[in-house]
RNA sequence: GCGGGAGUAGCUCAUUUGGUAGAGCGAUAGCCUUCCAAGCUAUAGGUGGCGAGUUCGAGCCUCGUCUCCCGCUCCA
């Protein structure tokens, strides 16, 4: 990673905070690490994002609904979906070679080398302490085992470790007034379960045929080891996600359509093919048969946006088992019942937001026909996602020049976001909505009183022309669609 | 979590070895009316990230702590 990169991201996190897109959470109490609040405009940015993906998979398809499901769960659903077992294995670090291990990996391998060496009731005493160690949640009687045992790091062959730590991504809470073990229930680590446990109640009230999809966006929460760069991975996050259902057998070809469909929906946001990628998953989740990331080129790397994964019938399969209830589909087309596979594809928000700003991200410089130098900063964001749409400027505030502009407001506010300002001059009127990434001024002068046109000026090019007054709204609805 | 770097007004930065914290821009109010930030006037804004220690005295030295960035690590 280059110097001139890093210095990029450190200004779009600048400007983020500036322009009141992206606040450090809780900052009068020095924040809260990899925890971010959306300041005015980001939160309309964020909104127009969200709408954009929910249009396109829920309005644009007949076989594709939303829903919004709770952040609470069963705890039995975490089961099912292998992230209780998969996921709280206690760890630990060698301070001089930086590696960590899994407790258990270690202590295993210590074991079988005592086997090797014909110690074989050691082995098993040793195994057999672990697990009453493991069971309890011993930490520290773990670390202690680790180091009576004289186990040393492969690396660096020393015995130098860290203390022994739970790595459990899911944050827990308890439900109810007791805090009894079995009240404790987990925020989501991911939005998928809220759709496979609705499957039956979806597919039948909205009496869906396979193939068909359930839409939802909505917050999980993980509780990461590292979270870094700054809103790319947070420790609270925004899923939009989708399941596609389908008879077992057809996932390849589903699997090809959407991750074609998924980078179509990047690209017509108007952002350059060549920053997308797709990225091959060599090592699959534990759910998965194939899995693919569409990454883009932040100034921090190559990094993922979104995924799709071809899921199987295991989600589906596994809460059919552990609830007892059958989740199957009768597909009359070719009269079997059977458990539908899934295709699913998911897009972080917060990541897409991050990808929005540093790809319209901008900072110009020129030289006037004075000879001076002039400069901006702008942000290219797509129209159609813009937090404001339309500023409203009376290059003057008298003469009855805000009048008129109020005016405008009134017509066009109800279809679009509108920013009204007479304050300063006119040119830094139009730097102020450059930094927000406003794509249309609208100014309002001496001329309009006698002719009812007005000036609009475009951010991107910063060309202005003559337009008459009425029509600025319908102008404006045109280039945001 | 380990290692490295950073933290002074909203932003960019000054304050030469320790001696009561400043500027520009920005913001606000007014003047001026002018189509691409930099005309004029006034005002507001900082317990120097936070907490200790050394000192007669700390923004500056020491320690701790928090947050951010980078590398490693992790990433369903």
């Amino acid at each position: 990673m280059g110097t001139t990169d890093n210095n990029k991201l450190q200004a779009i996190i600048s400007h983020a905070k500036e322009y009141g897109f992206v606040f450090p959470s809780s900052e009068i109490y020095d924040g809260l690490s990899a925890v971010y609040d959306y300041g005015q405009w980001g939160a309309e940015l964020k909104r127009n994002i969200r709408d954009y993906w929910w249009n396109e998979m829920t309005r644009m398809h007949d076989n594709i609904v939303g829903i919004d499901a709770a952040i609470f769960m069963h705890p039995t659903t975490w089961k099912a979906s292998g992230h209780v077992d998969n996921f709280s294995d206690p760890m630990i670090d060698n301070k001089d070679s930086q590696k960590r291990y899994r407790v258990d990996h270690l202590l295993e391998g210590h074991a079988d080398k005592l086997k090797d060496e014909g110690k074989d009731k050691e082995a098993e005493e040793l195994l057999a302490t672990m697990d009453t160690l493991l069971a309890k949640e011993d930490f520290e009687g773990l670390k202690k085992l680790i180091e009576d045992n004289k186990i040393t790091c492969a690396v660096s062959g020393t015995c130098n470790w860290t203390d022994v730590r739970q790595f459990n991504l899911m944050f827990s809470t308890q439900m109810g007034s007791v805090a009894e073990e079995s009240d404790t229930i987990y925020l989501r680590p991911e939005t998928a379960q809220g759709i496979f446990v609705n499957f039956l109640n979806v597919q039948k009230s909205a009496r869906l045929k396979i193939p068909f999809g359930i839409a939802q966006v909505g917050k999980a929460f993980r509780n990461e080891i590292v979270a870094r760069q700054f809103i790319f991975r947070m420790r609270e996050f925004e899923q939009m996600e989708m399941q596609f259902f389908i008879r077992p057998g057809t996932q390849k070809e589903w699997y090809e359509y959407w991750k074609e469909e998924r980078l179509k929906w990047h690209v017509n946001l108007g952002i350059a093919a060549e920053k997308y990628r797709y990225h091959n998953h060599i090592k699959l989740a534990h759910y998965a048969d194939a899995a693919v990331d569409i990454e883009y080129e932040f100034p921090f790397g190559w990094k993922e946006v979104e995924g799709i994964h071809s899921r199987t019938d295991f989600d589906l399969r596994n809460h059919q088992q552990y609830s007892g209830k059958k989740m199957q589909y009768f597909d009359s087309e070719i009269n079997q019942n059977y458990v539908p596979y899934v295709i699913e594809t998911s897009i972080g928000l917060d990541r897409m937001f991050l990808l929005t700003l540093c790809n319209a991200y901008e900072e110009e410089k020129w030289v006037k026909e004075d000879g001076k130098e002039d400069s901006r900063v702008v942000l290219r964001i797509p129209p159609k996602i813009a937090p404001v749409k339309l500023a409203v400027l009376p290059l003057v505030k008298k003469d009855g020049l805000p009048e008129i502009a109020r005016e405008l407001m009134k017509t066009c506010r109800n279809d679009f976001y509108c920013f009204y300002e007479e304050k300063d001059t006119i040119g830094k009127r139009y730097r102020r909505m450059d930094a927000i990434g406003t794509p249309f001024c609208v100014t309002i002068d001496q001329q309009t009183k006698e002719d009812e046109t007005v000036t609009i000026r475009y951010r991107d090019s910063m060309q202005q022309e003559r337009v008459p007054l009425k029509q600025v709204n319908q102008l404006v609805l045109q280039k945001i669609k």
